[in-house]
DNA sequence: CCCATACGAGTTTTT
DNA sequence: CTCGTATGGG
């Protein structure tokens, strides 16, 4: 069988193992993601029926790219296994059967977390509680705990145990009570009320059982217990439960996750086959010393050590730079090094950080370098103020029981729909049991309403009723383009006319083409429905397109699962990796200590680590020493640089002559550390006396021979544009550009 | 009801 | 520092 050529022993025991659970440890670029291809393929090579498997992964991405390999490895009918993140699992499985809950209805709304958050804050107004008393996000999170632990708002009141908890509970309830009345699931809600759904109807869950032979899970270590339980309750018939996962890389602790859940697997299925994956097929010999020496010192851990038959490799670089601005011009000129001089692709480069906030000086860096680069997480596209806008429409026309939707936009754009009405219409809403827009579309009920408001709440809902008519006959695209235009949107950002407005609709429009992809892209059908799902529950990382020659920006939470030949880990200090919040808590510090494993083998070839002097975070300068993982890496793993007396300095040395851009890569050696120096030396240095003249031949340090075409400018200033063969006509500053006379 | 301005608060990681 | 909310004048 072709299927399992290619892999190692252990990897083909794991694959051929398909009848019982199994436990399969993979560590580190293991090479899992082949194996759970391979499995799921060997699987439908068998016989079995597609849609009685049931694949988990991580996120929607490594879900799509799972697909296509078993795809390619076996054809169509990759097409119609249930694979998927938990979360959207849960959603297709609700969509379906919720219904037999009668407390919702299937055109749900999901709400994330800032929806979420927005219904907190409604809930503390109700109750009179004072939001700087009770934080809306520590009130979230206590309640999104106590789902993600199955506790319902009764559970939760009687387990509280001082006023604070009881409180919480309250509020609980009443925001449980609004999710329902608003046809509503949050995130955790489409976890827990799968579970309760399949415990409290025996026929359902028995139907999904039986229909479900064979389960896989992905990043089991990451699973938390409403999870957990459904994999447990969908296996229990067949028990052919495969989790593949690597504790020392569970890194979403925060968010409820339980490493426990694979660390007792063995617990929970006593007959369980484990196999464990150590041989590692990413990185250098060089890398993993330093990532096993790293994760060696957390106390709480299965031994366990990756091997590989890869070269040695080159030593990690470490630099210290005097703050985080030379920090960033550090790593973005040595990126430009990279490019220059090994010819590494942009893509094949990943600048990886412990919170977005560090993202900012290192765009900087980039942009003032012409480096391109794509940002993973930080503002979200659909978290723009704009597209929430247009959502809220849509939610409305999809589920006009969505109040929290609906109250976004009944005065966007501006129709004269004060706070003080607004307010009266909710009173009357919640006096009379009825849904906000049932009352909007009867405005003449309300007593006390301005009589200048009902014109406008009329043609508001007038409006909505024709798009709700509407929806099922057009595209998703088409219906967005009409809400945008007909509500009057576009107009008001027309008129407004600010270089904000400007933006604003340049991303509607990328809205709009983003509908028309979208569709295409998954084969689903082209509806409101499908696209209101799919959009709740992307990722950032599912947008990234890692095939553009772009240099990658990401949290080392975003970078799970994936690799790159070139990585740095920026801002290795004391307080910021580890995070300050987490130094008071060991096991917290070890969830730190794995985040730091999960970057370090993120890195295939080469590997760099930063940190500064002196960092300004919010306005303030702070000193941090440096982390205790950087003591924790073997010194001989390591090459030591650091910041001369002059910062890196790009800013300084390149800004007065304009902007660089990426086809005219320009390097000033002046004041570059040792590293710096070794790697430009290498490549051709500008020479000033070299006269110019329009024919002449030049050697350029990445492009090969060209031909001069033409000279303007004079001296310092001089641009010459050079033809090279193959690759088109260049601009480059004489004084910058790496090219000697031929 | 709308807008501009002042002030205060909050800053980890994300489905 | 930057965002979001509160406040007061138009």
């Amino acid at each position: 069988m072709d299927l399992l050529t290619g892999l190692n022993p252990a990897q083909k025991e794991a694959v051929e193992h398909s009848e019982g659970p199994i436990l399969i440890m993979a560590g580190a670029g293991s090479g899992k993601t082949k194996v759970l291809t391979c499995k799921i393929a060997q699987l439908l090579a068998k016989g079995v029926a597609p849609y009685n498997i049931l694949a988990i992964t991580f996120t929607n991405k490594a879900a799509a790219e799972m697909r296509e390999r078993v795809d390619n490895l076996i054809g169509s009918l990759a097409k119609e296994v249930w694979l998927s993140t938990f979360h959207a699992f849960c959603a297709k499985f609700l969509r379906r059967e919720i219904e037999v809950l009668e407390c919702y209805k299937r055109n749900f709304t999901i709400y994330d977390s800032s929806d979420s958050q927005t219904l907190v804050k409604n809930c503390l107004k109700e109750l009179n509680l004072d939001e700087k008393q009770y934080a809306p996000n520590s009130l979230l999170s206590a309640i999104s705990n106590a789902k993600n632990s199955l506790q319902t708002p009764q559970d939760f009141k009687n387990n509280a145990d001082n006023f604070y908890a009881e409180k919480v509970a309250e509020v609980y309830k009443l925001y449980q009570q609004k999710l329902i009345v608003n046809n509503s699931l949050d995130f955790d809600d489409l976890l827990m009320v799968t579970v309760q759904l399949l415990q409290q109807n025996p026929e359902v869950l028995n139907k999904y059982q039986s229909r479900f032979k064979y389960i896989l899970i992905d990043e089991y270590q990451d699973t938390n217990k409403v999870q957990y339980l459904l994999a447990n309750l969908l296996a229990q018939k067949h028990q052919n439960i495969c989790v593949v996962g690597d504790a020392d890389q569970s890194i979403y602790g925060w968010r409820g996750a339980d490493i426990k859940n694979i660390m007792d697997f063995e617990k929970d299925y006593p007959k369980a086959k484990v196999i464990k994956l150590e041989q590692n097929y990413r990185s250098t010999k060089m890398i993993l010393a330093a990532a096993n020496a790293v994760i060696e010192n957390n106390f709480a851990r299965k031994p366990k050590e990756l091997w590989t038959e890869n070269v040695i490799g080159d030593k990690i670089t470490y630099y210290l730079a005097n703050d985080e601005r030379d920090e960033a011009n550090f790593i973005a000129t040595t990126i430009l090094k990279h490019k220059t001089i090994f010819k590494t692709p942009y893509a094949d480069i990943a600048v990886l950080y412990r919170t977005n906030a560090q993202s900012r000086v290192l765009e900087e860096a980039f942009m003032k370098q012409g480096l391109p680069y794509t940002m993973v997480g930080g503002l979200k596209f659909y978290d723009r103020k704009e597209i929430k806008d247009i959502f809220a429409y849509l939610r409305v026309i999809y589920n006009p029981n969505d109040n929290i939707s609906l109250l976004r936009i009944i005065n966007v754009p501006k129709r004269g729909i004060g706070d003080t009405s607004i307010g009266k219409l909710v009173e009357y809403a919640n006096d009379n049991n009825m849904s906000l827009f049932d009352v909007i579309s009867n405005p003449d009920l309300v007593p006390k309403l301005m009589a200048r408001v009902r014109k406008p709440l009329e043609l508001l809902a007038e409006f909505i009723f024709t798009m709700i008519a509407l929806k099922d006959n057009m595209s998703v695209a088409d219906l967005i383009d009409k809400v945008m235009k007909e509500s009057g949107y576009i107009k008001e950002l027309e008129t407004e006319n600010t270089t904000q407005s400007e933006t604003r609709l340049e991303n509607l429009k990328e809205l709009l083409s983003l509908a028309k992809d979208y569709m295409k892209s998954n084969g689903l059908e082209d509806n409101l429905e499908n696209f209101l799902s799919q959009v709740a529950l992307v990722s950032d990382i599912d947008n990234v397109d890692l095939d553009e020659d772009k240099i990658t920006m990401m949290t080392m939470h975003s970078a799970k699962g994936l690799e790159f030949p070139v990585a740095f880990i920026a801002g290795m200090e004391e307080g910021l990796f580890p995070h300050s919040r987490t130094l008071m808590n060991e096991s917290e510090i070890e969830e730190e200590r794995r985040i730091c494993y999960v970057g370090i083998t993120r890195a295939r070839r080469k590997l760099y680590l930063t940190n500064a002097k002196m960092r300004t975070i919010y306005g303030k300068t702070v000193v941090y020493p440096n982390s205790r993982f950087l003591s924790e890496i073997p010194d001989h793993t390591v090459e030591r640089l650091q910041a001369r007396n002059n910062n890196y300095g790009f800013a300084r040395s390149y800004a007065p002559s304009g902007q660089a851009n990426a086809t005219s890569p320009n390097v000033n050696t002046a004041n570059l550390s040792p590293l710096a120096q070794k790697i430009s030396q290498s490549s051709a240095k500008p020479d000033l006396n070299i006269n110019w003249k329009v024919g002449d031949k030049a050697q350029h340090s990445k492009w090969g021979i060209g031909t001069i075409i033409s000279v303007s400018g004079d001296d310092e200033e001089q641009e010459l544009k050079i033809a090279f063969p193959n690759q088109g006509i260049k601009p480059l500053m004489k004084k910058y550009a790496p090219i000697t006379k031929v």
